[in-house]
DNA sequence: CGTAATACG
């Protein structure tokens, strides 16, 4: 199975770029896009539409903001798109999409730079997914998206400099070693251990490929 | 500076 995961900065900005065209060529069994910035109704028909793919998005309350979108060639057996509601209010920013043999979340961390508020809304976001996240020990979890925190420092760059900036503070990496002690492997660096090295092709296969393509940079 | 709405990353 492969599973791609891409912060798109703007699903409609990219179907412009030929999103649809790029899409056509991709073989992967499910597609994660992050910050989609676009309502349901927003996303162009060539998007929700492409063939092969049943096609789910989260959207925020606020217009242009966030959101996250999955394409996947199985038909999940249960999907929500609400979870972070109760506690965080609705940022789209999860899908949780159940297989019958794994569970699949899309989530789209939030950025803490802003403000103090945000740093706080960014570490309670993380309580509560780990929390939630706990229901499921006994079941196969795959969690992909953009975490918007950098784990050690060879996820980052000049991460002496960045130690005081969000992303990479001690208090936001520890969540990630909760995630990891809970049981979650780092897929990236299971395979790719080299510096200067923040994402890009993972290859779980006997086709072992390691790339510097991609460079999505604190993306785990 | 890019995206999409005038804020956010």
């Amino acid at each position: 199975m492969k599973i791609v995961s891409w912060n798109v900065n703007g699903i409609r900005a990219i179907y412009k770029k030929d999103f649809t065209v790029w899409f056509k060529d991709e073989t992967a069994d499910i597609v994660c896009v992050q910050e989609t910035k676009a309502g349901e109704t927003q996303f162009p028909k060539d998007i929700k539409e492409i063939g092969g793919y049943n096609f789910y998005c989260s959207s925020a309350e606020k217009k242009g903001y966030s959101g996250v979108a999955v394409w996947s060639k199985i038909k999940p057996d249960f999907v929500n798109a609400g979870i972070e509601n109760k506690v965080l209010g609705n940022e789209g920013r999860i899908l949780r999409l159940d297989f019958k043999d794994f569970i699949l979340f899309n989530v789209y961390f939030p950025n803490g730079g802003a403000s103090r508020e945000r740093l706080k809304y960014k570490m309670e976001f993380y309580d509560y997914l780990i929390k939630y996240l706990k229901q499921f020990k006994n079941k196969t979890v795959v969690m992909c998206g953009d975490y918007n925190t950098a784990h050690f420092s060879i996820d980052l760059a000049r991460p002496k400099e960045n130690e005081k900036v969000s992303g990479f503070m001690p208090e936001e990496r520890e969540k990630l070693d909760n995630l990891v002690s809970s049981g979650f492997i780092d897929t990236f660096r299971y395979f790719n251990k080299e510096p200067d090295n923040y994402g890009g092709i993972i290859n779980c296969c006997e086709d072992q490929r390691d790339t510097k393509a991609g460079r999505i940079r604190k993306q785990v």
